[in-house]
DNA sequence: ATTGCCGGGAT
DNA sequence: ATCCCGGCAAT
């Protein structure tokens, strides 16, 4: 997406030149604050003339046309991002609305802005910077009423000096970032986000200072965004609404393709879906999959793979090097959320073909694949025994969006069983697969998640099998019996481990070969008993 | 505690 | 593929 286009053709929150209301000839420079555009009700000013809000040094609000302003102190250059503005204002058509709440709108276009202020700074150079005067008493009451994002925007925009051979890596970034921003804001409910920028701060630099006041860390993309990194982990139950991350994914799903661009985009991305959106929405089609943190006290949720997995690596394996040198071992510490947020009762049933295992939150604790993080910080004694808990980690989570489904899959191989196979026994050679003498039984085994659009997930059939009465109709006690089981019927069942312990075959009630023949002629049982696999002599 | 055997490792 | 074994669950 072009952002810089877009973005380059905002004059919100530009420095403007505005003719002296004394008329002494001495201009006054101001900030735009909004666009009116006139259309054609105005015919009297022409066709498609742009009225100004402009606000002023000594904090007064007026209205300029466009012939009466000029941005910076090139006015041949202010024509053309005025004019192609017009677009960005949401203050046409609500003239008469609060400026706070049209500003609040008008702020998150702000955001994708931001880069067309550097722009137009360049043009607008340091000499209309510094015709700025202090702020004194009254402006500051005035001002406190913009918005909060107006004012970081300016900030940014106003003291700030990026020379253009800075804008390699770190404009890159931010311009990631801000496509991150302005699309996480399009598709997210239009509840007021407040930023982290301190508005106070940015009310006294406005206009004084060009210089100090607001570093932009990293252009922001990390700073920005870090107050969700602490309170996050000191706080579980903070709402985490997938479901913005669910809007967000495909947006972001762009960045990712490539070598994963920044650290900072994945751990945004986590903490703006964790801040973005108290209230989930519902969407259409929402089984969407995060990932999930299960270090202790982390819960953090990204929405890649990736980033998840460098975010355990990096923050909890204390591990620096990129994914290349990854053993793997951050799979252990992460799991697969899929979010549904159709009804409960609709998930179950709509859930079955896309992920067959996934039921248990987490694998049992007494998995011994998992280990608990031990070398974590200080290794606090309490952190094993709640590590197997993880999955009440969950709780808060799905506590905070009662509404939505949470399943958590646990896509570790080893937690699959093998493929459902259905020998039949007898009849010489069973001439493969293809045979389909039992009705119902082998065509379920290739399910294909046909309806479920592009899941590439090559799962493994359910492991719910019942196994008939064995029907060994010729039992022959030869050694070479063959491996297959009898007569192992498969049955695809929905919620494939919810009748786990049937999953284990029932214990055989008749002899076997220890029993027949003892330890001590170990050498005569059958080669399954010798293998401590189900006896194939034997069977019941 | 004993036993059957699943799951998985080793070769 | 074959062999072996840890460990779970049923007994």
């Amino acid at each position: 997406m072009h952002t810089r286009r877009l973005v380059k053709r905002s004059i919100l929150g530009s420095r403007v030149y505005t003719p002296s209301p004394t008329g002494d000839g001495a201009p006054l420079t101001g900030v735009v604050q909004a666009v009116k555009q006139q259309e054609n009700r105005d015919v009297s000013t022409g066709p498609r003339r742009n009225v100004y809000m402009v606000l002023m040094q000594d904090g007064s609000l007026k209205e300029f046309s466009e012939d009466e302003i000029a941005v910076g102190f090139n006015q041949t250059t202010a024509k053309g991002p005025l004019r192609s503005s017009l677009k960005q204002s949401s203050w046409n058509g609500r003239g008469n609305g609060s400026p706070l709440q049209s500003q609040t709108t008008e702020a998150r276009k702000g955001e994708a802005n931001s880069l067309s202020q550097e722009a137009v700074k360049g043009e607008r150079g340091a000499d209309g910077r510094r015709t700025g005067r202090p702020l004194d008493g009254p402006e500051r009451d005035h001002t406190r009423s913009v918005s909060l994002l107006e004012q970081k925007r300016k900030v940014v925009s106003s003291s700030i000096d990026v020379p253009h051979v800075r804008k390699s890596e770190e404009e890159v970034d931010m311009e990631k970032v801000t496509a991150a921003m302005v699309l996480t804001s399009l598709s997210t409910s239009p509840l007021v986000r407040s930023p982290p920028v301190k508005v106070s701060e940015c009310l006294n630099n406005l206009w004084k200072d060009s210089g100090g006041g607001f570093t932009p860390s990293s252009y922001s993309s990390r700073g920005y965004w870090s107050w969700s990194g602490p309170s996050d982990q000191s706080n579980p139950s903070t709402p985490s609404p997938p479901l913005s991350a669910d809007s967000f994914k495909p947006f972001r799903m762009p960045s990712i393709n490539g070598p994963p661009p920044d650290d900072a985009i994945d751990e945004q991305d986590g903490s703006s879906l964790l801040f973005d959106e108290p209230i989930p929405r519902k969407r259409k089609n929402s089984m969407k999959v995060m990932f999930k943190c299960l270090w202790k006290n982390c819960g953090k949720v990204l929405s890649s793979a990736i980033g998840i997995q460098r975010h355990i690596r990096t923050v909890h394996l204390g591990r620096n090097c990129d994914s290349d040198c990854s053993d793997g071992e951050e799979d252990f510490y992460y799991s697969e959320i899929k979010l549904n947020t159709d009804s409960v009762a609709d998930g179950l049933s709509s859930l079955s073909p896309v992920s067959p295992s996934v039921l248990s939150p987490i694998p049992p604790p007494n998995d011994r694949h998992r280990r608990p993080p031990a070398e974590g910080s200080n290794g606090s004694s309490g952190n094993k025994e709640n590590h197997s808990h993880a999955h009440s980690n969950t709780t808060p989570l799905s506590r905070s969006a009662p509404s939505a489904l949470y399943l958590i899959h646990a896509d570790h191989a080893y937690q699959a069983t093998s493929p459902v196979t259905i020998p039949f026994t007898g009849s010489g050679s069973d001439s493969g697969p293809g045979s389909d003498s039992a009705p119902g039984s082998a065509a379920s085994t290739s399910f294909t998640p046909s309806s479920s659009s592009n899941f590439s997930i090559s799962w493994q059939s359910p492991p719910v099998t019942f196994t008939g009465t064995a029907v060994s109709p010729t039992h022959s006690r030869t050694q070479s019996f063959g491996e297959q089981r009898p007569q192992t019927i498969a049955v695809l069942s929905s919620p494939p481990r919810a009748t786990g312990s049937l999953s284990r075959k029932s214990r055989g009630e008749g002899k076997k070969c220890r029993k027949v023949y003892g330890m001590e002629n170990r050498d005569m049982w059958c080669t399954a008993c010798r293998w401590k696999k189900a006896c194939q002599r034997f069977t019941d």
